[in-house]
Order: C-alpha cells, then structure tokens, then sequence
RNA sequence: GUGGCUAUAGCUCAGUUGGUUAGAGCAUCGGUUUGUGGUACCGAGGGUCGCGGGUUCGAGUCCCGUUAGCCACCCCA
C-alpha cells in the first residue's frame, strides 16, 4: 500500500477550508471587477530565463526549476507579477494601454515552511500597466483597502513607502552602492534594539552621523502627515527623495478624500521590500490583530519590469493578496466559518415511496434559486438531521407520509430548532416560493 | 537553506526509572426510540505508537537517520 501524503508546504483544502477560500476568491474578484480590471491567464510554467534574475537572488534561489521532456529550462513560476510583465509585453499590441488586469492563481516557492508560508500558496494579483500616472497608483490603495474591509477584516494597517524616499536619504548620505544590505539592517528594527542595528551598520562602514540619520527615518511613525513632515526634512533638496514624498503626500491625502479612513493608511520608511523590480510606491498590508502573520497583501510601482521584455516602455503598479496567508490568519483568529457545504437546504430523504416527489420538489426548489441536496438513503430521519446540522446547512425540509397525505411541509431552521408548517397542496411552485422566504427569513435570524 | 521544539486512535491528549493483549475524553457507527439533530444510558469499530535503522532478553519509552508540522533566522503572500 502507499502511505497518502503531501509534500512539505503543499496541502490539501477540505470543505469548510476550500468554501472559505472561494468566499474570498468571489469578494476579490467582485472588487477587482468593479475597479474594471480584466481576467487574465497565464501558465504555471514558464522558460526560466523569464523568471530569474527579475526579483532578487533570494527569489532565484526559491524558484522551482527543472528541465522538461523535450530539454526545455522551465521554472513555476514565482509570482504572477513577472509573467503578467511577460504577457503584456508580448500582447501589448493586442491590449491597448493602459492594461487592468486582475490573475487570481497558484504560484510556487521552495522555502522553509511556517504558518501562512507554503511552498503552493495562491495569490489574487491585480495590476495596471503602461500608464505612470499617480492615479493608479492611489487607486491601487483604495482597491487593497475596499478589498480588505469587503472581506470583513476591521482591523489593518495599509504600510506605505516609496522606494525614491529610500534612495532619496542613501544618496544623500552616500550610502547609494550598499542599499540593499543597509536596507536589510534597518528592516530588524523592531525585532533588534536600535543600537544593534546602529552597530550592525557600522560593521557595514556606514558612518555614525548617517547611522543615526537612517535610525531616525526608520523608526518614524504616527499620524502620515507628520512622518511625511520629518521625511521631507531628512530628504533634503534631494530630487528623488523630494519626488518620493510628494508622491506619498498626494496618496494620502487623495485616500482620505475617497473616503479611507484614518488610522488605516500609514507611512512606514522602513518597508523596502526584498523584491528589485519595484521603482517608486511600496505597500505592505497587516492584519493589526495579527501582525507577526507579515504581510498578507503587498504590492507597488514596477516601472522597468516589462522593459526586460520589451522596448516599449510598460509602467506597472499593482498588489498581491496572499489569500492563503490570509486565511490562515482568520482561522487563528477564529474568523473562519465551519460551514461544509455550499447548499441551503437539506432535504430530507423519508420515505423510499415517495423518491419522485423528492426528485421533483428538489428540481424545483433549484429552478428557484436555491442550492438543495436530497439526502440519498432512507436513514433515520434524527441522523439525516444530525448530518445536516453538522455540515452547517441553514434549513432542512421535512416531508414524510402525513405531510404528503395533508399537502404540507416542514421548514425547519437548523440553528434555531424550529419548524414552520408550509401548505403548498401539491403545487411545487408554491411550495418553492414559501421555501425560498422561509430561507430568506431564517438567513436573517 | 541554518538552528531549536514536536510527532501515540478522526480530534485533544495520558502512558509511571524501557517490562506481559497501548488507555481516556470528544467524534464516528449501532441500540434504547422502523416519524425529527446539540441531553441520558448501553454497545461497537478504529492505533504495526510518523517512517526506517540501531542498542537491549525486551522500546511508545534510549540512540541515529528520515519525513512532516510549529518557532527563530532569512525572506515574504
């Protein structure tokens, strides 16, 4: 025999685990859609030379890559960022610009495992390409922030940044050529104390006085107004930097206008993001009840992305949510449903007589708008109910020998217990309509 | 990838300094009740103790390896 099993960080999604999953899938994809971004696809496998080298070596390392039957160099791919740059620079012709598109999709990571870290995990990606307008920018915060809430989360940080504000202060302190492992120093503040850190970016030949000005940038927070007040003096007449706070100042404020509200936005310089490709705004969203889960939606500004591809300059912007990362959050959190099954009502199988009935009641309960599941064996009626309530369905019907002989029916609310004697006379139509407003009502009990 | 912790029935866990047929609660199934679910009582099924080696007269219990989960680093969804 063969021992069933799954390999490290790939899982198996059971019923009250894969509905929940397609709950969120349907919210995304409503927001995404009313946004007017587009479905696209794209294939879980892609020549290599399309996916590395295009988010760091930390990604390069984590790429699962092999040779196919015919000798191909392939990898799955990483992300679905960097083949949507792929596929917009070989269909631009076909798309007209600006592009909105929306990838809801596996992808896949040979990392270390932890909760909410997998090796498959599925991320709903929405972006725009070839327009470098601060609109869309700003609109992919309201889309992470509509999405967020339309989940039901109450409580979450969006984290905002733009990577110029960090080029910005490194250029200015001449610390340009050592970003990234300046960066990596600065993102332990939090965890290490600040003078380690300052230690570790002296190790690193970054001199005191700058040291402490990168300490300053870091851990600057409250309200977004005034951290953008103290960047702007830290960045100096610098361009870039100037450029980057503006950019940020008109977000946040645009954001508010439309209505976000406060405490949900915030500026936080020390998000930098490990991934390369990103040029200008940088969003990392956190669940505040949760913060240690990391970020369960992130994205930002790739304007030379698709340049990799193609001559034709493509702009990106866009986000990720990590909707397995987030699950796993919810369910920690007691957030998660226990429901198992998609229909509405239960019907109950009582009488091997009377199967037809069943059949056609059922059929016309469907043709109403309703998802119901005839119960296949006659079993004692207690145990059918028991399943039915186990599985978390709203309502079941009851409809034995006496309810067929006098042209009744039972509505029986699973939660409250109680039952509701429905007369149809044998008319399904009838019975249909008074079982779709029993539901109605039950669903608001 | 590096380091640490964990691994016994579907689930949560007991299992005494290694010693005869591995236990409990919950869950499941059946019965008390051939027409009604979260209570009660009775009964049943279900474990080669993650897997593979080793030490020993004897290992769930000790050692090594391996696989998986969790935690930290790293990085991020």
């Amino acid at each position: 025999m063969i021992e069933p099993r799954t390999l490290k960080g790939f899982r198996d999604h059971l019923p009250a685990q894969a509905l929940a999953r397609e709950r969120v899938l349907e919210i995304a994809r409503r927001v995404y859609r009313s946004y007017g971004f587009a479905p696209i696809d794209t294939p879980a496998l892609e020549y290599l030379e399309i996916l590395t080298g295009k988010g760091s070596d930390e990604t390069d390392k984590q790429l699962y890559r092999f040779q196919d039957h015919g000798g191909r160099d392939v990898g799955l791919r990483f992300d679905l960022t960097v083949p949507f740059a792929r596929f917009a620079a070989q269909h631009v012709h076909e798309l007209g610009l600006p592009f909105k598109r929306y990838h809801m999709a596996a992808v896949w990571r040979g990392e270390n495992t932890q909760r909410g870290r997998y090796r498959e995990f599925m991320q709903c990606d929405f972006d725009t390409i070839g327009t470098a307008s601060p609109v869309a920018d700003l609109e992919m915060v309201l889309v992470v922030h509509d999405l967020l809430a339309a989940i039901g989360i109450e409580r979450f940080t969006i984290r905002l940044n733009d990577r110029r504000v960090l080029a910005g202060i490194l250029g200015r302190l001449g610390l340009a050529d050592q970003s990234m492992s300046v960066l990596r120093s600065l993102d332990k503040l939090g965890k290490a104390t600040p003078e380690a850190v300052a230690a570790e970016l002296a190790a690193h030949g970054v001199a005191a006085e700058a040291a402490a000005a990168l300490l300053e940038m870091a851990s600057l927070a409250g309200p977004p107004v005034d951290v953008l007040a103290r960047l702007s003096a830290l960045v100096g007449d610098e361009e870039q930097g100037r450029a980057g706070v503006a950019a940020l100042a008109v977000i946040v404020a645009r954001a508010r206008e439309a209505g976000v509200p406060d405490g949900r936005v915030a500026i936080d310089p020390s998000i930098a993001r490990g991934l390369d490709y990103y040029t200008g705004i940088v969003l990392e969203s956190f669940l505040d009840d949760l913060p240690a889960l990391g970020s369960i939606c992130s994205g930002g500004r790739y304007d030379n992305l698709a340049g990799l591809y193609t001559k034709q300059h493509l702009p990106g912007v866009g986000a990720s949510l990590g909707i397995d990362r987030l699950l796993a959050g919810l369910e920690e959190l007691g957030r998660v449903a226990t429901v198992e099954t998609p229909a509405e009502v239960f019907l109950v199988h009582f009488d091997e007589r009377h199967i037809a009935d069943y059949l056609r009641i059922a059929t016309a309960i469907r043709a109403a708008g309703m998802a119901v599941e005839f119960f296949p064996e006659a079993k004692k009626v207690g145990q059918q109910l028991k399943l039915a309530a186990k599985r978390g369905f709203p309502a079941a019907l009851v409809i034995g020998s006496d309810e067929f002989a006098a042209g009744t029916a039972q509505f029986k609310n699973l939660s409250t217990q109680q039952s509701v004697t429905i007369d149809w006379h044998g008319d399904l139509h009838v019975l249909a309509d008074a079982v779709h407003s029993q539901l109605e009502a039950a669903k608001h009990t």
